[in-house]
DNA sequence: CTCTGCAGTTACGATTTGGTACCTACTTGA
DNA sequence: TCAAGTAGGTACCAAATCGTAACTGCAGAG
């Protein structure tokens, strides 16, 4: 994959480099579930492990654990660890991490959107038929 | 995966509805090589199917005619068939599909900023080592 | 007369993915 | 003494994904 910012037909480089600066970004977002944990820690702020767990519902200790590994090597979050007894270990967006506010706002925005549309358009034909 | 709009803990639907706004949209987009088309429709103008191919460089035909068939289906794009001899398949943007121009483009502006930025780092990186 | 391109579809097969179950080490509470 | 909660790690297995190759039917080029 690879997006080009300019309009000039990026030659494409096939090698697989990242030439393109979405590539990098959209492999993030684009796993299953990393929107919604960002969305998350964004919307009820820095949170342990088990109570993001709790909140993504549905989500398998394995698959909050990777997810969470990429995002911090990516930089997008952070890990606090407190090595107490039982460990604290408390996950938070860094300030990369928050450069993406203003994406999933919009994204919000048209979803919302798209939904209220979707609605009406169900009703529309409910009565129709 | 389900994301509330509200601060207010939506009690997460576990029978897998789509309650949530952001979760019909982020599965759209979330497929691969999804908003690399969306991004060149854009881009480009309406275009054929092998031109969008050759454009993607790297996509299977395979794979060009599902991403499509599901954008369709999402009403994201319009699919004009002339029945002519070779048959013309053109593809492009519905206003709908236009409605993620803003998305894209701050998503864009992010990606830029960080490619930037990871170039700068490491360039110190380098005068550091 | 065969080759190529158009815009796909289909079958097959390998890889990847993601879930489940079980393990850690330690403390608190019943 | 036994169970539960903390934050995971590991192994295994089924399922989904994605690529490759081969096929469609027709026309124009060589």
């Amino acid at each position: 994959m690879t997006i080009s910012t300019e309009e000039t037909a990026a030659p494409a480089p096939q090698e697989g480099g990242a030439a393109c600066p979405m590539d990098y970004i959209l492999r993030m977002l684009m796993g299953p579930w990393t929107t919604y944990i960002v969305y998350n820690l964004r919307a009820f702020g820095p949170q342990r492990f088990g109570e993001l767990k709790r909140r993504v519902a549905g989500i398998s200790a394995k698959m909050l654990t990777e997810r969470l590994r990429t995002l911090e090597g990516a930089g997008l979050i952070k890990r606090d660890y407190e090595a107490t007894i039982p460990p604290k270990v408390t996950y938070s967006l860094t300030p990369r991490g928050h450069e993406l506010d203003e994406v999933l706002e919009k994204l919000g925005e048209v979803a919302v959107r798209w939904q209220a549309e979707d609605r009406a358009a169900r009703k529309t034909e409910l009565k129709a038929a």
